[in-house]
Parts: structure tokens; C-alpha cells; sequence
DNA sequence: CGGTATCCACAAGGATACTG
DNA sequence: CAGTATCCTTGTGGATACCG
């Protein structure tokens, strides 16, 4: 049963649909799950995220906080810097769906390794 | 209720576990869509992804099927190229996937939405 | 029909150094 | 401490032309 194709796929679907959910960026999902335990500090998430630098975690922190997933809070008793990231609701929740993602891939890891390994020796 | 971050987040969850699953993609969630409704051979799937160019789409194609999630099968009854792209049931199920990715941002679109206003307006 | 070959533009990510 | 500023590399995606 073959069913007809709509004309066009962009009057239902744009690719931009997916971006805003940050799939696409590289560490977000890393940095939501650092912040899971409770609000962190930059220098806190800086340890467990060694590989990231600065700057980026910065640019993907501001781009989570834009989208609503994460929350900026610049506390300054004194003179020294104290800003903490946490997870918003909207965070929170999108964590689940990693968590279902990361479900899906558990279980389907081996399958697609064996599809990459048979495609790559035939070619 | 503040839990302990792990020394390092890499240990546990490469930014690479999602790559596979090809969110990072820009158009392997809008080809799967178009297989949904049956086999499809490479002219088809070139009309309702008119703004696809013909070696992206390739090239997504190729790595769908290395994947596991498209097969390619060439008929050559005669000197006429005749090939056709399928979903495997590991690209059924990875449209399931989306789809709950899908029913997520429907759910959270708006709040997303917003919560980027607040924020470019505060910029 | 089902692609390749070539060249190009742009954005993300990264290395390094510096600052309020 | 919490970032910026600069510069650089890479890779994806795209435009155009061509091929078995």
C-alpha cells in the first residue's frame, strides 16, 4: 500500500521545527544533564565539561537560556562574580525527552552499529 | 537538594551517542516522513524536497542507509535506472521517535516562543 | 534516471590570550 | 569568577555543471 506524497514537505515540516529543541547542539544535552542535580555555577560546570571551552559552553548556555531551558542568576554580595544556571520547567521537560531518546537509543545501539559495520565492509 | 557532578560528564555520554540517531541532520527526520507512505525511488523523494539539492539529498540518503533506517534497492530490467529507497524497521521505529520529539515541541512550542521574546526583547 | 564532480559560503566549534 | 576578544579550522550544506 503505497500512499501519495504531499507536493511539498516544507508546508508541513521546516527543518527549523527541530532546531529550537537544540538536538542539533553539539553539548546541550551534556549541559542540561550537568545542570539535573540542582543549580551550578560556570566554574562548576566547567569541571565535568573539561572538553568544552569557555566560550562555547557560554554560547550554548545563552542559546539554553534563550530557548527557556535554563535560567541565568547573577548574585553579587561583593565584588566577586557568582552566577548560577539551572533548569527551567521547559528544561526539565526536555530533559525527559532526551531521556526517552536515550531509551530508544539503548536499545537499538547494537542494531544500527551492526547496519554501519556491514554497510562499511561492502563498501 | 543539591546532587554531586561527575569528574568528567564525557565518561558517561559523548556528544557523539546522538549524532547517529541523525538529529543533527538537517533533513533525515523530512526524507524519513516521505518514506512513511512506501517505497520511493529518487525522482519522488525530489518533489516534495524540491529545496534539497540532488547531492544533499544523497548524501543524507547514504547515510540513512548506513544507518540501518533507508535501504536502497537498484531494479535494472533494462539499460533504465530504476532505484528505490525504503524504510528498514529500524527507520520505522526511529519515526516513532520523532514523532514523540514531534508531540513535545507541540506541546512546548509556545512556551518556547515566549520565552525567546522575553529574552531578545531584554537584550 | 540517478546520480557525481567541483567549487563555494557560512556557521559552529575550538585555541589562545586577555579582562571587569 | 565569569566570562570576552581574536583568530583559525572544519564541515555541512548549497549552486552549478556534467555523466553513465
Amino acid at each position: 500500500m503505497t500512499q501519495p506524497l504531499s507536493v511539498d514537505m516544507f508546508e508541513e515540516l521546516c527543518p527549523s521545527d527541530l532546531i529550537p529543541l537544540r538536538f542539533a547542539d553539539k553539548w546541550a544535552a551534556l549541559i542540561l544533564r550537568c545542570l539535573d542535580g540542582g543549580p551550578r555555577r560556570f566554574s562548576e560546570l566547567r569541571v565535568p565539561l573539561s572538553r568544552v571551552t569557555a566560550k562555547v559552553l557560554t554560547s550554548s548556555l545563552r542559546a539554553l537560556e534563550r530557548d527557556g531551558m535554563v535560567s541565568r542568576t547573577a548574585h553579587q554580595p561583593g565584588t566577586v562574580p557568582h552566577v548560577e544556571y539551572a533548569l527551567t520547567p521547559l528544561g526539565r521537560s526536555v530533559l525527559d525527552l532526551y531521556a526517552t531518546v536515550g531509551a530508544w537509543a539503548a536499545e537499538h545501539w547494537d542494531e544500527l552499529l551492526e547496519a554501519r559495520e556491514a554497510y562499511d565492509a561492502s563498501q
